[in-house]
DNA sequence: GGTCTCATGTAAATAGTTACATGATTAT
DNA sequence: ATAATCATGTAACTATTTACATGAGACC
C-alpha cells in the first residue's frame, strides 16, 4: 500500500472488527465512526480490490442466495501489521477548507441579517448531531465494556461532544454579534 | 459559475478586497485566511482563467518589467454578485473525515504509548496554531477598524480560538485516559 | 556569480462523490 | 405484485495536491 488512500486503512480498521462486506461496511461506518468517517461505494469498491490483491484481506467466502452474490472479507495477518504501522505513524496535516468562515469573512458584501440565517442554519445542524452523540453515550452507559463501547470509541465520543459544545457556543457569540451589527446599520437608515 | 467550485469563490472574495495577481492572493490567504482556508497555485492559476471567460473578473494591468509578466486581476460587477449570492447560500455539508479520530478508534491494535504519541504531536500542531492566533488577536487589538480587522475577520478569528482551545481540552481529557491505560497494562505484565 | 523572491503556469497523480446499472431477496 | 432492502460494481465528473518547468529582477 504505497499510497496514503487512507480508505484503505479504514477498510483495514473496520475488517479488524470482524469480517464484513462492502455493503456492512457502508452500513456499519455510518452508525458507529459516522460522526467523524464517511465512505461512498465508489471509493469502497474498487479499495477492497485493491487490498485483496495486496494480500492485506482476503475473502472468507462468498455467497448465493441469502443476500445474493455476498463477499465476507477478512482481515489478513499482513493486513493487521499494515494497520497497526499505520496508526502509530504521525497524522498527515490536511488543509483546513471551512466553507462557513470564508463566507463570515466576507461577510460585509451581504445584509447581516442574511449571515445570521447561514450561522443559524449551521448552528442546526451541530445541534443535530450534538443530540445524536449523546444518545449515543447515554446508551453506552447502558451496556458496558464490549466493542464498539471501548474506551477509544468513548474517546471519539466525546471528541465529538467538546467540539459540538464549542461551536454551539461560538455560533451564539457571533450571533450577538451579527445582530448588533445587523442593528446599527438599521439605525443608519 | 455551475459548478460549485469554492475554489472560485475564494477567489472573487479575495478580488473584493481589492485587485491582486495570482501569486498576492496565494500569499495574502496564508496569513489572513491561512487559518480555515488554503489555496495551491494548480488550483489557482487555472481557475483565473476560468473566472475571466465567464466575466467574473477581468485584468486590470499586465506587466513585464518590475515583478516579471504580472497580471493583475479585478472583480466586476457580476463577480460581486456571483460572490454576494454565494455568501447567501445555505453552506454544502461537506463529509467529514478525520484522521486521528479514525486511527484513535482503532487503538486497541497498538500500544496506548504509541496513541499518547500522535495526539501528544497532534495537540503541539494546534497549540502553535493557537499561538498564532493570539498573536493576530493582539496585533488586531492595536490597530483598529480597518480590514482585515473588520467584525467579520474577528468572527473567523473567535473560531479558531474557540474551537483551538476546545481541543486541547480534549487532548488532554485523552492524554490522561490514555496514560491510565498504559498503567494497567504495564501492571498486567 | 549566486541565490532569493517574484511570478505564471502545466501535467500527472490522487482523492473522492454522484449517479447509474443490475439483480436477488424479503416484507407487505 | 410491488416496494424496500440487500448487494456489488462502474463511469464520469469534480476537486485538489504535488511536482515540475520557466524566467525575470533584486540583493549580496
Amino acid at each position: 500500500m504505497v499510497k496514503t488512500r487512507t480508505t484503505g486503512y479504514a477498510v483495514l480498521g473496520l475488517l479488524s472488527i470482524g469480517p464484513m462486506s462492502g455493503y456492512d461496511m457502508k452500513k456499519f461506518a455510518e452508525e458507529s465512526i459516522g460522526h467523524f468517517w464517511s465512505e461512498s461505494y465508489g471509493q469502497l469498491y474498487p479499495t477492497l480490490k485493491d487490498l485483496e490483491s495486496e494480500g492485506l484481506i482476503e475473502i472468507q467466502s462468498e455467497q448465493r442466495g441469502a443476500g445474493a452474490n455476498r463477499k465476507l472479507f477478512r482481515l489478513t495477518a499482513a493486513g493487521l501489521d499494515e494497520l497497526r504501522s499505520w496508526i502509530v505513524r504521525p497524522v498527515r496535516q490536511r488543509p483546513v477548507r471551512d466553507e462557513l468562515l470564508l463566507k463570515l469573512f466576507f461577510g460585509r458584501h451581504v445584509e447581516a441579517s442574511d449571515l445570521r440565517s447561514i450561522v443559524e442554519r449551521a448552528r442546526g445542524v451541530q445541534e443535530r448531531a450534538l443530540a445524536d452523540l449523546r444518545h449515543a453515550e447515554k446508551e453506552a452507559a447502558e451496556r458496558t465494556q464490549e466493542p464498539p463501547d471501548s474506551p477509544y470509541w468513548m474517546m471519539t465520543l466525546r471528541f465529538g461532544l467538546v467540539m459540538g459544545n464549542a461551536y454551539l457556543q461560538w455560533c451564539d457569540e457571533i450571533l450577538d454579534q451579527l445582530h448588533d451589527l445587523d442593528r446599527i446599520r438599521t439605525e443608519e437608515e
